[in-house]
RNA sequence: GGCCCCUUCAUCUAGCGGUUAGGAUUCAUGGUUUUCAUCCAUGCCACAGGAGUUCGAGUCUCCUAGGGGUCACCA
């Protein structure tokens, strides 16, 4: 089984999406069951809703999951292990109160039978520690390479903290453990938590083999809040975050279907991504291209066929990227026009030979009329009638969008 | 401080012992296009520094400098 551990402590980040794509992704190349768990043992900093969103957000990309749950559920379960260790004296009760520190400080692991019933009934604080491995763990990242703790490094983890709560590496150590991962796909600040997981789950006798790969983080990202306020979508979303994780792959532009086949986890690379929005712009375009075209009108406010093919217009000569960009070109056409000044008065005529005229369906036929019938022609034709009917000064070639507006014209002149 | 990762044109990068060190964007020049833009051609520009291994090093080893990450009762 797979799984994406997210925290509801904060938005959804970039890498945060990458890491779910990436595990979804590996789930589905192996047939393996794709977990979805909300890591919310810090009661303190969790956020109200975050959770909601975050499914809300993994159904947007068509992340589906087999299994969701919240770590909380488990409090029981984990504290249950906990006392097992202690009892098996594998783990110890610790008073220190030096909190920077991932060994006890004093000779808390002596302490006598008598000593902690004293310690309990006077209601002294205390924390359960993990006694310390006894030889260098060892473990074979898949991204990173060989990696080895000495006893030093691993330290004396802390597992139950003073409220008698499992802490978020116990308990995330005991999920993976129950849930039996097969690999584990995280952030790569994980790393050095690693050995103490692979520590925790030995001593709790896990027998199961768990394979490891951190994803480097993603530099310069903006956030997805961003990302879909400005009209990226979701598809060219997954398709660039993809591609900066298999950056060799020989196709560029693809769905993550298409990706399921060819990604292959081990061809990440260790050294930081960096976000490019140029790129992610011209992947966005290229996905709003592929769309159908009603279902591309609709994502600005539309519902009609022909207004998709006058946004493919935008996209294909590059006035537009994003769903926004789109909306910004279009929506004008529509809105009142201004016919003050000078073009104004050009406008106004354009707008009454217009109103009168026949349907004309090529473009040439309709400005051979308003030629003959206004007297105008090359700039001093083209330019107000481009902001009679776009409302702007410039864009695609008029004789290309025609098409696509000529059945609103009268409602996009008036 | 310990550990891990990184350093190639202005920018993002390819490269995994022998290359004229490749591409993309930017920039410059010329051309196409009676809007803006596009597009085409040409040009400019790079291996952080130092030792070593080798017939041969951007590539392997070590050192120096600089950047990032991590060492919690946070994830």
């Amino acid at each position: 089984m797979l799984r994406f551990a997210l925290s509801p402590t904060g938005d959804m980040t970039i890498d945060d999406l990458r890491i779910a794509i990436v595990n979804f992704i590996v789930a589905q190349k192996r047939g393996e069951p794709f977990l979805v768990r909300m890591d919310d043992t810090d009661k303190v900093r969790n956020i109200e809703g975050k959770d909601t969103e975050f499914m809300q957000i993994l159904e947007k990309f068509s992340l589906t999951h087999d299994q969701v749950y919240h770590q909380s559920e488990h409090q029981s379960i984990h504290q249950t292990l906990a006392l097992r260790l202690l009892e098996e004296q594998k783990a110890f009760v610790c008073t220190c109160t030096n909190t920077d520190s991932s060994t006890c400080s004093g000779t808390c692991a002596q302490m006598t039978e008598d000593a902690y019933s004293r310690l309990k009934a006077e209601g002294t604080p205390f924390v359960v520690r993990l006694k310390a491995p006894k030889e260098t763990i060892c473990f074979n990242d898949i991204i990173f390479g060989e990696y080895n703790a000495i006893p030093e490094e691993t330290g004396e983890p802390v597992i139950l903290g003073s409220d008698a709560t499992p802490t978020a590496l116990f308990a995330s150590a005991c999920d993976d453990m129950l849930s039996n991962i097969s690999t584990v796909i995280r952030h790569a600040w994980h790393i050095g938590n690693t050995p103490k997981e692979i520590h925790i789950k030995t001593a709790l006798g896990y027998t199961g083999n768990t394979d490891y790969a951190h994803l480097p983080n993603i530099e310069n990202a903006p956030s997805l809040k961003q990302l879909f306020k400005e009209g990226y979508i979701p598809d060219a979303i997954i398709n660039y975050l993809l591609l900066l994780s298999n950056p060799k792959s020989e196709q560029t532009f693809f769905t993550l279907p298409e990706a399921i086949a060819w990604f292959d986890l081990a061809q990440v690379p260790k050294t930081p991504a960096v976000f490019e929005m140029e790129t992610l712009r011209k992947l966005n375009r290229e996905h709003l291209l592929k769309m159908d075209d009603r279902q591309l009108s609709m994502l600005f406010g539309f519902a009609d066929a022909a207004i998709g093919k006058l946004a493919k217009v935008y996209l294909e000569e590059e006035k537009a990227s994003t769903v926004s960009e789109l909306e910004a070109a279009i929506r004008p056409f529509f809105s009142p026009k201004s016919f003050d000044g000078e073009m104004g008065e050009k406008m106004s005529i354009l707008k009454n030979i217009i109103w009168e005229a026949p349907m004309l369906d090529s473009y040439e036929t309709f400005e051979a009329y308003l030629v003959k019938e206004s007297g105008l022609s090359g700039d001093a034709l083209a330019l107000p009638l481009r902001k009679l009917l776009t409302n702007s000064t410039e864009g695609p070639a008029l004789d290309t969008l025609y098409p696509h507006i000529k059945s609103y014209l009268l409602e996009v002149i008036s």
